[in-house]
RNA sequence: GGAGCUAUGGCACAAUCUGGUACUGCAGCGGACUCGAAAUCCGUCGAGCCGUCGUAUGGCGGUGUGCGGGUUCAAAUCCCGCUAGCUCCUCCA
């Protein structure tokens, strides 16, 4: 949400700044003029409920001395009357002005790239291993030989991936892990979660259903209800994302300013409809209705926000570079970036069978977006209430990362090498080689 | 799933039956006493949110007794709905 003062009184300011993120100048102006409307009435209706209070004050001290007031009570039933018809009206504009509200984007930060999608984002930089552990594997960043295989073909083959009966007894974007499959990825989950407690981070583990406040407070709600999978008859949902409960965890506290920073990382299933996505990545670990993802969020102080979503993405990279898989990492421009983002941070790992970089983790600083929504606030130096600044980052979403090191350690044989890292999470194994499961 | 009880400031509680400025203690803050502290005494003490005025510490008004409605001139109090916690029963990894 954003600062309806600051719209006020900087609406030129605004306007700009909202037509980057694509909204459209008139709907700033229909929220001020409905803000507008509200204020008055909000003079309006405190002024006669002054009055009553006064009067209701001088009845009840009447009744104590045992006088009459039934002349002060017939003028006041009058008043109640105009109290409640404004009070209807009042509620009525705050309905609305809180209706556009919700729906405003976050503004980006000032040097985030200006533009309608993805074509806008920025490069930052590139990583990829160096030379002695790279060259045991396939060049993947100078051509692709002729031998390599999608990721989803190399687990078809290995028998470690079954997407067909995951769609038999779910439905498409489902499947079933088997055997060395489930191995890796847990493995791969294991694996970030000590690398963030390295770091800092406190280990959670979260409800996976939330309710629909919870879902307003980081932003998902009202906008992107269509995305979300919600819970029959109830007023809950599957999350989308460990981002949700993890963040408001703190709704409507007061974190005690000495323990800020803080920093969380949960491992949770996150479910998504990807309602409007069809068609699109339909094989493979790419796209899925239910997938693990390791994240990351942190609650900071305004002036440390900045910081600390350079260590996140840092956070983020280092999975990769202990992996030892190419990516990098771009800015994303204002026409790509998420509702709550005032600026992220794209991890994009390389998939060499389709020679493009792919998604695998998203870092963004929200500043107090999310924090106006759900209440979250410290007190500063002067003793002042502030809303924090809440941060989010996926550490990595796992089943891509599976995916990525399929691809990028898959051997001419149809073997997969597991990486260095990985194999004390997999009792030393080093390979994963075609065996019978059952 | 069934039944009962509970929810009031940072904490502990009173007022609820019988509607009329939300009591008191602890803690906090300011002061007195003291070389200083403790004890004692005096004063002060509703966080947040909304509106408005002011350059500003802030003033004024509204709201605020778990949440949402209703009745009333007036609701902590009466009525309806909900949520959470506790106890008992039932069930369960």
């Amino acid at each position: 949400m954003l600062d309806i003062r600051y719209l006020r009184k900087n609406a030129d300011e605004a306007r700009t700044r909202l037509a980057d993120r694509g909204v459209e100048a008139e709907t700033l102006d229909r929220l001020l003029a409905l803000d507008q409307r509200r204020r008055e009435t909000i003079a309006e209706v405190e002024t006669l409920k002054a009055q009553r209070n006064e009067v209701s004050d001088r009845i009840a001290f009447a009744k104590r001395q045992k006088e009459d007031a039934s002349q002060a009570i017939a003028e006041m039933q009058t008043v109640g009357a105009k109290i409640k018809e404004l009070d209807a009206q009042r509620t009525t504009l705050e309905q609305g002005v809180e209706g556009i509200a919700a729906h405003l984007p976050n503004l980006a930060a000032k040097e985030v790239p200006v533009g309608p999608d993805e074509s806008a984002n920025v490069e930052q930089r590139r990583w990829q291993p160096d030379e002695a552990s790279y060259s045991k594997r396939p060049q993947v960043l100078q051509g692709a030989p002729e031998w390599l295989k999608p990721h989803f073909e190399i687990g078809e083959n290995l028998g470690i991936l079954d997407f067909e009966r995951g769609a038999k007894v779910s439905g498409a974007r489902f499947l079933y892990y088997i055997g060395d499959g489930a191995r890796l990825e847990r493995a791969v989950y294991n694996f970030m979660l000590d690398e963030h407690r390295k770091e800092g981070y406190t280990e959670m583990i979260t409800p996976i259903v939330v309710n629909n406040t919870a879902m307003f407070g980081t932003g998902q709600y009202p906008k992107f209800v269509d995305d979300a999978y919600r819970v029959e008859g109830l007023e809950q949902t599957y999350i989308p994302t460990a981002e949700v409960p993890l963040t408001n965890y703190f709704s409507g506290e007061t974190i005690p300013a000495e323990d800020l920073p803080i920093k969380f990382t949960a491992l949770s299933p996150s479910f998504r409809k990807e309602a409007g996505a069809a068609g699109r990545d339909t094989r493979g670990l790419i796209r899925l209705h239910q997938f693990n993802k390791v994240e990351m969020v942190k609650f900071t102080k305004p002036e440390q926000s900045y910081d600390e979503l350079e260590k996140m993405t840092a956070n983020a990279e280092n999975i990769l570079q202990k992996l030892e898989i190419p990516y990098h990492v771009i800015m994303l421009s204002t026409g790509d970036m998420g509702f709550s983002a005032a600026k992220t941070y794209d991890v994009e790992v390389w998939m060499p069978a389709q020679n493009v970089y792919r998604e695998i983790s998203s870092v963004s600083n929200t500043e107090d977006f999310q924090a106006r929504r759900m209440h979250i606030t410290y007190r500063d130096e002067q003793d002042k209430l502030q809303l924090v600044h809440t941060l989010n980052g996926s550490g990595l979403a796992v089943g891509r990362t599976v995916a990525a090191i399929l691809e990028n350690y898959q051997n001419e044989d149809g073997s997969v090498t597991i990486p260095t890292v990985l194999r004390p999470y997999m009792g030393g194994q080093e390979v994963l080689a075609a065996t019978p499961h059952f």
